[in-house]
DNA sequence: AATGTTTGGTGACAATGTCACTGAACCATG
DNA sequence: CATGGTTCAGTGACATTGTCACCAAACATT
């Protein structure tokens, strides 16, 4: 079992933090584990608790009225759930929810202490504001991805930014089609189609990125 | 000339605030106005300033790579641009812009000014992070739009938006086309068709809305 | 009146989304 | 291992939306 006592040290946005402050957060601050495919967050789950993961990712993703899902972004470790509770309690008609895509671990602090934080600290301010920075600015390229990119370009990109490096990407048509918002079909044809320029290999509940420079070229076509 | 020296007053979210918060806001603003058709803010035009909007509307859209626009969303009167200066400045990678869409008057306080207060008061800081939210949720709800929602709703719910509930509305096909981010010629399309079953009608300019009944139905459809 | 600009219309085609259906691969169970 | 249910992927027809290359009318300027 990991110690996670020194939580704070490890977070990149809050080492600058004075040593009270430091001290504010790991004393006031409970280490929670989450267990995969739970939902963190959403629809008539409002958290009373502002996140810190340690550990693990969590998806979020728009329900749609329409029945469809698309993946909105990830929260990694190192980051936090600002906005998750900041929006999620402020308006509750939202739609989106958060998943746990594995074990996830998570110093989870109070709103009330939270809010002591901000007006406490600059450099935490510093944190909270770039965090939502961030946020809304790749939402915006998001809207742009989604409004203009073409498909291909997109699920190429995609499957890059999924494997992580690695060669296999495990997923499904299915779920692939969530990351992009579009439907199962067309994430088939269009891997029909990378495959038939070999640049992929496929099987059941997999995919392998054969050749990666051409996905590559594909990818960064206009992004 | 109307006089602002009360600005803070006749903001809903402000006035609840303390007195000396109020008063530090009066004295370390300064009343702007801006001249129609301005950049606000936009690559290479970041602002020092956060705005609280007085007058007018500022639309902001997103710039794509590919030449495309899209309106992201519009500050109106009693509203502020946290996010204007608050993203900004943190990532200049950004691509998006904000136009005055007429005359604005707006007050603008310091960066400094801005930090002290979310530092000094709850309900500033109750104030900021509810603009937050309401703008990070709402931006979950416009990607579900422009990823699901087929394009005649969209445009129903546009056009009855846009009028304001006058009878007719002051725009070009290619106006309407970056509100959704689609094509003129989609545009076109549509409201040839609305047209076609008598809920508008054109002119060079402007469409009038002859059946708002039935546009509101059509935008009601899954929204 | 001549000219250039803005606005809108059109048809052909490409890209993407939807629907209804099929079959293969996998899983749990007896 | 045979069976049946479930998940996963493939297919063709069609609808919707986006793109392109034009054209013509309305408007503004001179």
């Amino acid at each position: 079992m990991t110690n996670y006592a020194d939580w704070v040290e490890r977070f990149p946005g809050l080492s600058r933090l004075d040593l009270p402050t430091k001290q504010l957060l790991t004393t006031r601050s409970t280490i929670v584990s989450i267990p995969k495919d739970t939902m963190v967050f959403g629809p008539g789950e409002s958290p009373e608790n502002m996140l810190f993961l340690l550990d693990g990712t969590v998806r979020v993703q728009q329900v749609s009225e329409t029945g469809h899902l698309i993946v909105l972004y990830r929260i990694e470790a190192g980051q936090s759930c600002v906005l998750t509770t900041a929006c999620l309690l402020a308006y509750d008609d939202y739609s989106a929810e958060g998943i746990a895509e594995s074990v996830v671990k998570a110093a989870a602090i109070p709103r009330e202490v939270f809010d002591d934080l901000v007006a406490g600290s600059k450099p935490f301010r510093d944190f909270v504001f770039a965090a939502f920075s961030k946020r809304i600015t790749d939402l915006f390229l998001m809207i742009d991805e989604v409004a203009f990119q073409r498909l291909d370009v997109r699920l190429a990109d995609r499957l890059l930014k999924l494997s992580g490096g690695a060669d296999k990407v495990a997923t499904t048509h299915q779920k692939l089609s969530v990351e992009l918002g579009t439907a199962r079909e067309v994430i088939s044809r269009q891997l029909q189609e990378f495959q038939r320029r070999g640049w992929i290999e496929q099987a059941r509940g997999s995919v392998s990125l054969v050749d990666r420079e051409q996905l590559q070229t594909l990818a960064n076509h206009n992004s």
